[in-house]
RNA sequence: GUCCCCAUCGUCUAGAGGCCUAGGACACCGCCCUUUCACGGCGGCGACAGGGGUUCGAAUCCCCUUGGGGACG
Protein backbone atom coordinates (compact mmCIF):
# COMPACT_ATOMS: atom_id res chain seq x y z
CA UNK A 1 0.00 0.00 0.00
CA UNK A 2 1.94 3.30 -0.99
CA UNK A 3 1.69 5.83 1.61
CA UNK A 4 0.37 8.51 -0.47
CA UNK A 5 -2.85 6.72 -0.32
CA UNK A 6 -2.71 7.59 3.44
CA UNK A 7 -2.73 10.85 2.97
CA UNK A 8 0.02 11.26 6.26
CA UNK A 9 3.31 13.49 5.74
CA UNK A 10 6.52 11.75 6.39
CA UNK A 11 7.49 8.54 7.38
CA UNK A 12 4.69 5.40 8.57
CA UNK A 13 6.96 5.52 11.74
CA UNK A 14 6.29 8.47 12.91
CA UNK A 15 2.38 8.03 12.85
CA UNK A 16 0.14 6.57 15.13
CA UNK A 17 -3.25 5.30 13.76
CA UNK A 18 -6.62 3.94 15.73
CA UNK A 19 -8.25 1.08 13.69
CA UNK A 20 -11.88 0.21 14.52
CA UNK A 21 -11.46 -3.41 14.83
CA UNK A 22 -15.20 -5.48 14.78
CA UNK A 23 -13.50 -8.64 15.28
CA UNK A 24 -14.57 -9.24 10.92
CA UNK A 25 -12.54 -9.97 8.22
CA UNK A 26 -12.51 -6.64 6.98
CA UNK A 27 -11.46 -4.44 9.56
CA UNK A 28 -8.69 -7.07 10.70
CA UNK A 29 -7.36 -6.56 7.46
CA UNK A 30 -7.25 -2.98 7.20
CA UNK A 31 -4.95 -3.26 10.53
CA UNK A 32 -2.71 -5.67 8.77
CA UNK A 33 -2.52 -3.57 6.08
CA UNK A 34 -1.80 -0.70 8.10
CA UNK A 35 0.78 -2.28 10.45
CA UNK A 36 2.84 -3.76 7.01
CA UNK A 37 2.99 -0.58 5.89
CA UNK A 38 4.45 0.32 9.12
CA UNK A 39 2.40 2.22 11.25
CA UNK A 40 1.88 2.44 14.76
CA UNK A 41 -1.41 0.36 14.82
CA UNK A 42 -3.45 0.69 17.70
CA UNK A 43 -6.64 -1.30 17.43
CA UNK A 44 -9.86 -0.27 19.10
CA UNK A 45 -13.29 -2.76 19.38
CA UNK A 46 -16.47 -1.72 20.70
CA UNK A 47 -18.48 -3.06 23.23
CA UNK A 48 -22.16 -1.90 21.73
CA UNK A 49 -24.64 -4.53 23.10
CA UNK A 50 -23.62 -7.96 23.79
CA UNK A 51 -25.65 -9.23 26.72
CA UNK A 52 -24.62 -12.73 26.28
CA UNK A 53 -28.18 -13.36 24.13
CA UNK A 54 -26.11 -11.94 21.08
CA UNK A 55 -23.11 -13.11 22.18
CA UNK A 56 -23.44 -16.98 19.89
CA UNK A 57 -25.27 -14.85 16.56
CA UNK A 58 -23.50 -15.73 13.67
CA UNK A 59 -21.69 -12.62 11.66
CA UNK A 60 -22.54 -10.46 14.43
CA UNK A 61 -20.18 -7.81 15.14
CA UNK A 62 -19.12 -5.66 18.19
CA UNK A 63 -19.96 -8.49 20.92
CA UNK A 64 -18.90 -11.34 22.62
CA UNK A 65 -16.76 -13.85 20.10
CA UNK A 66 -16.37 -10.74 17.91
CA UNK A 67 -14.04 -9.28 20.65
CA UNK A 68 -12.23 -12.11 20.96
CA UNK A 69 -11.97 -12.51 17.46
CA UNK A 70 -10.68 -9.05 17.50
CA UNK A 71 -8.26 -9.44 20.43
CA UNK A 72 -6.73 -12.70 18.55
CA UNK A 73 -6.12 -10.81 15.41
CA UNK A 74 -4.29 -7.91 17.13
CA UNK A 75 -2.19 -10.39 18.79
CA UNK A 76 -1.29 -12.21 15.69
CA UNK A 77 -0.53 -8.43 14.38
CA UNK A 78 1.53 -7.72 17.24
CA UNK A 79 -0.43 -4.44 17.72
CA UNK A 80 -2.00 -2.82 21.02
CA UNK A 81 -5.79 -3.90 21.11
CA UNK A 82 -8.12 -2.23 23.72
CA UNK A 83 -12.14 -2.77 24.02
CA UNK A 84 -14.25 -0.17 25.20
CA UNK A 85 -17.44 -0.76 26.69
CA UNK A 86 -20.18 1.91 24.67
CA UNK A 87 -23.59 -0.39 25.55
CA UNK A 88 -24.95 2.55 27.37
CA UNK A 89 -24.33 5.36 24.36
CA UNK A 90 -24.87 2.71 21.69
CA UNK A 91 -28.51 2.06 23.45
CA UNK A 92 -29.05 5.96 23.63
CA UNK A 93 -27.75 6.99 20.53
CA UNK A 94 -28.57 4.36 18.05
CA UNK A 95 -31.26 1.69 19.40
CA UNK A 96 -33.25 4.20 20.64
CA UNK A 97 -33.37 5.93 17.59
CA UNK A 98 -33.86 3.19 15.92
CA UNK A 99 -37.14 2.25 17.92
CA UNK A 100 -38.47 5.49 17.08
CA UNK A 101 -37.64 6.15 13.39
CA UNK A 102 -40.60 3.10 13.42
CA UNK A 103 -42.95 4.58 15.90
CA UNK A 104 -42.63 7.46 13.50
CA UNK A 105 -43.46 5.00 10.42
CA UNK A 106 -39.96 5.74 8.84
CA UNK A 107 -37.58 3.38 8.22
CA UNK A 108 -33.95 3.72 9.71
CA UNK A 109 -30.93 2.88 8.83
CA UNK A 110 -29.31 2.26 12.50
CA UNK A 111 -25.16 1.56 10.49
CA UNK A 112 -25.44 5.04 8.96
CA UNK A 113 -26.56 6.24 12.97
CA UNK A 114 -23.61 4.00 14.32
CA UNK A 115 -21.01 5.56 12.24
CA UNK A 116 -22.22 9.06 12.84
CA UNK A 117 -22.83 9.49 16.66
CA UNK A 118 -20.44 5.79 17.56
CA UNK A 119 -17.86 5.30 15.66
CA UNK A 120 -16.97 8.82 14.08
CA UNK A 121 -17.95 11.03 17.12
CA UNK A 122 -17.14 8.72 20.58
CA UNK A 123 -14.08 6.53 18.87
CA UNK A 124 -12.93 9.37 16.86
CA UNK A 125 -12.61 11.65 19.96
CA UNK A 126 -10.79 9.04 21.63
CA UNK A 127 -8.18 8.58 19.05
CA UNK A 128 -7.37 11.95 19.06
CA UNK A 129 -7.39 12.00 22.39
CA UNK A 130 -4.98 8.60 21.89
CA UNK A 131 -2.45 11.02 19.95
CA UNK A 132 -3.21 9.14 16.64
CA UNK A 133 -2.76 11.00 12.63
CA UNK A 134 -5.96 9.00 12.31
CA UNK A 135 -9.06 6.71 12.72
CA UNK A 136 -9.51 3.96 9.65
CA UNK A 137 -12.01 1.86 9.61
CA UNK A 138 -12.78 -1.13 6.96
CA UNK A 139 -15.16 0.19 5.06
CA UNK A 140 -15.29 -0.38 1.34
CA UNK A 141 -15.53 3.69 0.41
CA UNK A 142 -12.54 5.92 -0.72
CA UNK A 143 -11.18 8.97 0.83
CA UNK A 144 -9.58 10.96 -1.53
CA UNK A 145 -7.30 14.50 -0.89
CA UNK A 146 -9.37 17.34 -2.45
CA UNK A 147 -8.35 21.03 -2.50
CA UNK A 148 -11.76 21.60 -0.26
CA UNK A 149 -10.34 18.81 1.73
CA UNK A 150 -10.46 15.23 2.06
CA UNK A 151 -13.38 13.88 -0.70
CA UNK A 152 -15.51 11.29 0.27
CA UNK A 153 -15.76 8.25 -3.10
CA UNK A 154 -17.82 5.43 -3.76
CA UNK A 155 -15.62 2.52 -3.39
CA UNK A 156 -13.37 0.82 -6.38
CA UNK A 157 -15.99 -2.77 -6.20
CA UNK A 158 -19.31 -0.45 -6.90
CA UNK A 159 -20.88 -3.90 -5.93
CA UNK A 160 -19.04 -3.88 -2.53
CA UNK A 161 -19.66 -0.06 -1.76
CA UNK A 162 -20.17 1.23 1.31
CA UNK A 163 -20.47 5.12 1.24
CA UNK A 164 -23.95 4.85 1.39
CA UNK A 165 -24.01 4.17 5.15
CA UNK A 166 -21.00 7.06 5.48
CA UNK A 167 -23.64 9.76 4.26
CA UNK A 168 -23.66 10.90 7.33
CA UNK A 169 -19.78 12.17 8.05
CA UNK A 170 -18.57 15.45 7.90
CA UNK A 171 -16.12 17.07 6.75
CA UNK A 172 -13.96 17.58 9.58
CA UNK A 173 -14.33 13.57 10.37
CA UNK A 174 -13.71 12.48 6.69
CA UNK A 175 -10.40 14.57 7.47
CA UNK A 176 -9.49 12.80 9.81
CA UNK A 177 -10.35 8.74 8.58
CA UNK A 178 -8.82 6.94 6.33
CA UNK A 179 -10.18 3.94 4.32
CA UNK A 180 -7.66 1.56 3.09
CA UNK A 181 -10.02 -1.29 1.99
CA UNK A 182 -11.97 1.32 -0.59
CA UNK A 183 -9.40 0.37 -3.94
CA UNK A 184 -9.67 -3.24 -2.85
CA UNK A 185 -12.31 -5.93 -4.43
CA UNK A 186 -13.36 -8.30 -1.49
CA UNK A 187 -12.31 -11.40 -2.54
CA UNK A 188 -8.96 -9.53 -2.51
CA UNK A 189 -9.54 -8.70 0.99
CA UNK A 190 -10.40 -12.33 2.04
CA UNK A 191 -7.02 -13.20 -0.11
CA UNK A 192 -4.84 -10.85 1.93
CA UNK A 193 -6.76 -12.04 5.14
CA UNK A 194 -4.89 -15.53 4.37
CA UNK A 195 -1.75 -13.94 3.38
CA UNK A 196 -2.03 -12.21 6.84
CA UNK A 197 -2.92 -15.52 8.52
CA UNK A 198 -5.24 -14.06 9.96
CA UNK A 199 -7.52 -16.30 12.28
CA UNK A 200 -10.48 -14.58 11.00
CA UNK A 201 -10.07 -14.89 7.41
CA UNK A 202 -12.51 -17.21 6.34
CA UNK A 203 -15.22 -15.93 8.81
CA UNK A 204 -18.67 -14.98 7.24
CA UNK A 205 -19.34 -11.65 6.55
CA UNK A 206 -21.64 -9.76 8.92
CA UNK A 207 -25.13 -8.67 7.91
CA UNK A 208 -28.47 -8.04 9.37
CA UNK A 209 -28.74 -5.74 11.51
CA UNK A 210 -25.89 -6.36 14.50
CA UNK A 211 -28.15 -5.42 17.78
CA UNK A 212 -30.90 -7.84 16.72
CA UNK A 213 -30.09 -11.20 18.06
CA UNK A 214 -32.83 -13.83 15.90
CA UNK A 215 -33.70 -11.81 13.16
CA UNK A 216 -36.58 -10.39 14.42
CA UNK A 217 -35.97 -6.84 14.20
CA UNK A 218 -39.66 -5.84 15.18
CA UNK A 219 -39.66 -7.62 18.57
CA UNK A 220 -37.24 -5.36 19.50
CA UNK A 221 -39.02 -2.52 18.38
CA UNK A 222 -42.25 -3.71 20.12
CA UNK A 223 -40.81 -4.08 23.37
CA UNK A 224 -39.35 -0.29 23.49
CA UNK A 225 -42.12 1.30 21.60
CA UNK A 226 -45.19 -0.73 22.21
CA UNK A 227 -47.53 1.56 19.85
CA UNK A 228 -45.60 0.10 17.00
CA UNK A 229 -46.55 -3.02 17.57
CA UNK A 230 -50.27 -2.16 17.73
CA UNK A 231 -52.46 -3.71 15.23
CA UNK A 232 -53.84 -2.07 12.27
CA UNK A 233 -55.81 -1.74 9.01
CA UNK A 234 -53.90 -2.86 5.49
CA UNK A 235 -56.27 -0.42 3.04
CA UNK A 236 -55.48 -0.26 -0.66
CA UNK A 237 -55.40 3.67 -2.03
CA UNK A 238 -59.15 4.53 -2.19
CA UNK A 239 -59.07 3.33 1.89
CA UNK A 240 -61.05 0.10 1.28
CA UNK A 241 -59.63 -2.58 3.94
CA UNK A 242 -57.94 -5.76 2.97
CA UNK A 243 -56.32 -6.52 5.70
CA UNK A 244 -54.69 -6.54 9.19
CA UNK A 245 -51.36 -6.23 9.89
CA UNK A 246 -49.96 -6.41 13.54
CA UNK A 247 -47.82 -3.63 14.16
CA UNK A 248 -46.04 -0.66 11.53
CA UNK A 249 -42.95 -1.87 12.69
CA UNK A 250 -43.12 -4.57 10.38
CA UNK A 251 -43.29 -2.40 7.25
CA UNK A 252 -41.43 -0.30 5.10
CA UNK A 253 -42.22 1.11 1.58
CA UNK A 254 -41.50 -1.08 -0.83
CA UNK A 255 -42.10 -4.04 0.84
CA UNK A 256 -43.81 -7.41 -0.58
CA UNK A 257 -43.56 -9.86 1.37
CA UNK A 258 -45.25 -10.40 4.67
CA UNK A 259 -49.00 -8.56 3.69
CA UNK A 260 -50.47 -11.99 3.42
CA UNK A 261 -52.84 -10.06 0.62
CA UNK A 262 -53.69 -12.53 -2.10
CA UNK A 263 -54.38 -10.21 -5.44
CA UNK A 264 -54.01 -10.06 -9.17
CA UNK A 265 -50.47 -8.83 -8.73
CA UNK A 266 -48.82 -8.46 -5.91
CA UNK A 267 -49.12 -5.82 -3.69
CA UNK A 268 -45.89 -3.48 -1.88
CA UNK A 269 -46.60 -0.89 0.64
CA UNK A 270 -46.74 2.56 -0.51
CA UNK A 271 -46.99 4.59 2.65
CA UNK A 272 -47.33 3.80 6.29
CA UNK A 273 -49.69 5.89 8.24
CA UNK A 274 -48.40 5.71 12.27
CA UNK A 275 -51.27 8.04 13.44
CA UNK A 276 -54.29 6.02 12.07
CA UNK A 277 -51.79 2.58 12.32
CA UNK A 278 -52.53 2.59 8.51
CA UNK A 279 -50.65 0.60 5.96
CA UNK A 280 -51.41 1.50 2.77
CA UNK A 281 -50.60 -0.94 -0.58
CA UNK A 282 -50.91 -0.50 -4.02
CA UNK A 283 -49.31 -2.60 -7.68
CA UNK A 284 -45.63 -2.17 -8.40
CA UNK A 285 -46.75 0.37 -10.79
CA UNK A 286 -47.81 2.87 -7.98
CA UNK A 287 -44.78 2.66 -6.23
CA UNK A 288 -42.78 5.03 -8.00
CA UNK A 289 -41.41 8.38 -6.95
CA UNK A 290 -40.30 11.46 -8.98
CA UNK A 291 -39.96 13.74 -6.07
CA UNK A 292 -38.31 13.46 -2.65
CA UNK A 293 -38.29 15.70 0.32
CA UNK A 294 -34.78 15.67 2.27
CA UNK A 295 -34.08 15.82 5.84
CA UNK A 296 -30.37 16.20 7.80
CA UNK A 297 -28.81 17.09 4.43
CA UNK A 298 -24.95 16.84 4.99
CA UNK A 299 -23.48 18.00 1.73
CA UNK A 300 -19.69 16.70 1.25
CA UNK A 301 -19.53 18.32 -2.10
CA UNK A 302 -18.66 22.28 -3.72
CA UNK A 303 -20.62 24.75 -1.72
CA UNK A 304 -23.93 24.99 -2.96
CA UNK A 305 -25.12 28.73 -4.17
CA UNK A 306 -28.79 29.92 -3.66
CA UNK A 307 -31.06 28.19 -5.68
CA UNK A 308 -28.78 25.84 -7.82
CA UNK A 309 -29.89 22.15 -8.86
CA UNK A 310 -27.14 19.90 -9.21
CA UNK A 311 -27.48 16.28 -11.08
CA UNK A 312 -26.13 13.70 -8.45
CA UNK A 313 -26.76 9.87 -8.15
CA UNK A 314 -29.36 8.75 -5.93
CA UNK A 315 -29.65 5.63 -3.64
CA UNK A 316 -32.78 4.89 -1.14
CA UNK A 317 -31.69 1.42 -0.53
CA UNK A 318 -27.93 0.95 0.34
CA UNK A 319 -28.16 -2.36 -1.95
CA UNK A 320 -29.90 -0.92 -4.85
CA UNK A 321 -27.48 0.64 -8.00
CA UNK A 322 -27.82 4.86 -7.98
CA UNK A 323 -29.75 6.61 -9.88
CA UNK A 324 -29.49 9.62 -11.69
CA UNK A 325 -31.03 12.62 -10.39
CA UNK A 326 -31.43 16.62 -9.44
CA UNK A 327 -30.92 17.87 -6.31
CA UNK A 328 -32.64 21.65 -5.87
C1' G B 1 -89.78 -25.95 3.30
C1' U B 2 -91.08 -28.22 -3.73
C1' C B 3 -87.80 -26.91 -7.80
C1' C B 4 -83.02 -24.82 -10.00
C1' C B 5 -77.79 -23.48 -9.69
C1' C B 6 -72.85 -24.04 -7.48
C1' A B 7 -68.77 -26.94 -4.74
C1' U B 8 -60.93 -27.65 -7.57
C1' C B 9 -53.98 -25.74 -3.69
C1' G B 10 -54.40 -20.64 2.02
C1' U B 11 -56.93 -17.16 -1.94
C1' C B 12 -58.67 -16.31 -7.06
C1' U B 13 -58.90 -19.78 -10.69
C1' A B 14 -57.42 -23.27 -15.56
C1' G B 15 -59.71 -27.70 -16.65
C1' A B 16 -65.81 -28.95 -20.90
C1' G B 17 -63.80 -38.39 -20.24
C1' G B 18 -57.93 -40.02 -21.69
C1' C B 19 -52.83 -34.13 -23.30
C1' C B 20 -53.89 -34.02 -15.20
C1' U B 21 -48.43 -38.12 -11.42
C1' A B 22 -54.40 -31.55 -11.94
C1' G B 23 -51.72 -25.90 -14.72
C1' G B 24 -51.33 -20.47 -13.36
C1' A B 25 -51.45 -16.08 -10.38
C1' C B 26 -51.26 -14.14 -5.49
C1' A B 27 -50.01 -15.69 -0.53
C1' C B 28 -46.80 -18.69 2.49
C1' C B 29 -41.95 -21.28 3.47
C1' G B 30 -36.59 -21.97 2.34
C1' C B 31 -32.03 -20.59 0.02
C1' C B 32 -29.11 -16.81 -2.39
C1' C B 33 -28.16 -11.60 -2.42
C1' U B 34 -27.12 -7.80 1.59
C1' U B 35 -23.19 -4.26 7.50
C1' U B 36 -30.29 -1.15 7.81
C1' C B 37 -35.24 -2.41 6.53
C1' A B 38 -36.54 -3.93 1.99
C1' C B 39 -36.41 -5.14 -3.47
C1' G B 40 -34.78 -8.96 -6.43
C1' G B 41 -33.17 -14.09 -8.16
C1' C B 42 -33.86 -19.37 -7.44
C1' G B 43 -36.51 -23.27 -5.33
C1' G B 44 -40.37 -25.51 -2.31
C1' C B 45 -45.10 -26.68 0.22
C1' G B 46 -50.00 -27.08 -1.40
C1' A B 47 -56.46 -28.84 -3.97
C1' C B 48 -60.31 -32.12 -7.53
C1' A B 49 -66.14 -31.64 -0.35
C1' G B 50 -67.56 -37.05 0.99
C1' G B 51 -69.73 -41.70 -0.74
C1' G B 52 -71.58 -44.66 -4.52
C1' G B 53 -71.98 -45.75 -9.66
C1' U B 54 -71.26 -45.59 -15.58
C1' U B 55 -66.96 -46.43 -18.62
C1' C B 56 -60.90 -49.84 -20.82
C1' G B 57 -60.35 -44.92 -18.47
C1' A B 58 -63.43 -39.33 -14.74
C1' A B 59 -61.59 -33.37 -11.83
C1' U B 60 -64.59 -33.73 -16.10
C1' C B 61 -71.08 -38.09 -16.97
C1' C B 62 -75.13 -40.05 -13.35
C1' C B 63 -77.08 -40.74 -8.15
C1' C B 64 -77.03 -39.78 -2.90
C1' U B 65 -75.10 -37.14 1.56
C1' U B 66 -73.11 -32.69 3.26
C1' G B 67 -71.76 -26.74 2.72
C1' G B 68 -73.28 -21.60 -0.36
C1' G B 69 -77.59 -18.30 -4.30
C1' G B 70 -83.35 -18.17 -6.41
C1' A B 71 -90.66 -13.35 -6.14
C1' C B 72 -95.13 -21.21 -5.44
C1' G B 73 -94.38 -21.14 0.18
Amino acid sequence: MPLADIDLAGAAGDHRIVVAMSGGVDSSVTAALLARAGFEVVGITLQLYDHGAASGKKGACCAGQDVRDAARVAERLGIAHYVLDYEARFREQVIEDFADSYRRGETPVPCIRCNERIKFRDLLVTARELGASALATGHYARRVPGPEGAELHRARDMARDQSYFLSRTTQAELDFLRFPLGPLAKDETRALARDFALPVADKPDSQDICFVPQGSYAALVTRLRPESGEPGDIVDRAGQVLGRHKGIAHFTVGQRKGLGLSAAEPLYVLRVEPATRRIVVGPKSALGETRIALTELNWLGAPLSAGESVPVAAKLRSAQPPVPATLH
